[in-house]
DNA sequence: GACATCGTTGCAACTGAGTTGCAAAGTTTA
DNA sequence: TAAACTTTGCAACTCAGTTGCAACGATGTC
C-alpha cells in the first residue's frame, strides 16, 4: 500500500487511481496548488474529476484551502499534526503563506506562525489567512534585484 | 463640488456621473465592496461600467483591492494618509481585515495593524494581506452564540 | 457465476463573474 | 459647427469551475 493510499484510507476516502494520482501530485509539489495547476500537470485527467476529487478531499479534511487572492484558491495537504480528523490550519498551527508575483507559485512558511492580534470586541475569529506577496528567491535573483 | 468629485479630481479622474455614483456607494458603505455587491446596490449601472470604473480607480490609486478569498476581490477607498498618490496599504498602514462567514460582509480593523513576522531568507515582501474570518457581532448575536 | 447496487468516471453542457468589441452618445477644443 | 477624444451601454465573449447524465467498474448477495 503506497503512502497516498494510506493517507486516503486513513481519511475514509476510497483510494481510486485518479485520487491517488491527484494526491501524489499535490504531495510532490510541496506547495499549495490551484485546481488549474493540477489540471496542467495532469493533462490526462478531466477537470470535472479534479473538481470533484478536491471537493471529496476537503470534505474528509485531507487538505485545506488557502487563498492567495491573485487567482484561484489553492490546496495544501496537511503535513502538520493531524488529530481528530482536523488538519493543521483547522487546529492551531496557522502558518504564513507567500505568493510570488512573478512565477505565481505559492509557498508555505511552515516555521513562521501567524501572530495573533487584538480584534475589536464582539468578533468571533474562526480562521486566519496571512498571505505575503512579493518575489521568491529565484525570481528575485532573475530580476537582478537581489537585496532582501 | 461634492466630496466625491473632489476625490476624483484629486486623483486625476474625470468626475462623470457614473464614477461619482460608484465612488459614493463605496464610501457610504464604509467597508470593502466586491464588484457584485456594487452591481446589486446600483441596479441601473451596467456591470461593464462598474468593471471599467474600478479599473480606472485602481490605475489612479484611488482605491486598493483586498482579498477575502471566499468570493471575489473587494475594493476599499483609502481613508488613510495619501501621499505620492499611494493609498494606505501601498504605504505602510497595513491593517487587518475581517470577513464574516455568515453575512459575507468584510470589515476593516483600521486600528489593528498587521504584525510583521520573520520570513525565510531571500524572499522579498511587497505586500501583506491579513484576513481573519468568523462571525461579526451581529451574526454572532443572531446565531445565539454570543461569547467572544 | 450472474445479477443488483452503488460509487466513480468522463464527456458535454451549463453557470456566473468579469472583460471586451463596438457603435451610439456625450464632452472638449479649436 | 466640426473634428477628436472619452464614456456609455448593450451584446457577445472568455475562463474557471460545477453539474447532468450515461457508461463503466467495484462490491456484495444469492
Amino acid at each position: 500500500m503506497s503512502n497516498e493510499e494510506h493517507i486516503l484510507t486513513e481519511h475514509g476516502v476510497k483510494p481510486t487511481a485518479n485520487r491517488i494520482l491527484i494526491l501524489k501530485t499535490i504531495l510532490e509539489e510541496e506547495r499549495p496548488l490551484s485546481m488549474t495547476e493540477i489540471e496542467t500537470i495532469l493533462e490526462t485527467v478531466d477537470k470535472s474529476i479534479i473538481s470533484r476529487t478536491l471537493a471529496t478531499f476537503r470534505e474528509h479534511h485531507l487538505l485545506h484551502d488557502i487563498e492567495d487572492g491573485s487567482d484561484s484558491v489553492r490546496y495544501e495537504v496537511c503535513h502538520g499534526h493531524h488529530h481528530d480528523g482536523l488538519c493543521c490550519d483547522e487546529g492551531n498551527d496557522l502558518h504564513v503563506h507567500f505568493h510570488c508575483e512573478a512565477c505565481g507559485r505559492t509557498f508555505c512558511f511552515e516555521k513562521t506562525h501567524i501572530p495573533i492580534v487584538n480584534y475589536p470586541e464582539g468578533f468571533q475569529i474562526h480562521s486566519i489567512n496571512y498571505m505575503a506577496k512579493g518575489l521568491c528567491p529565484e525570481c528575485s535573483a532573475k530580476s537582478g534585484n537581489n537585496d532582501k
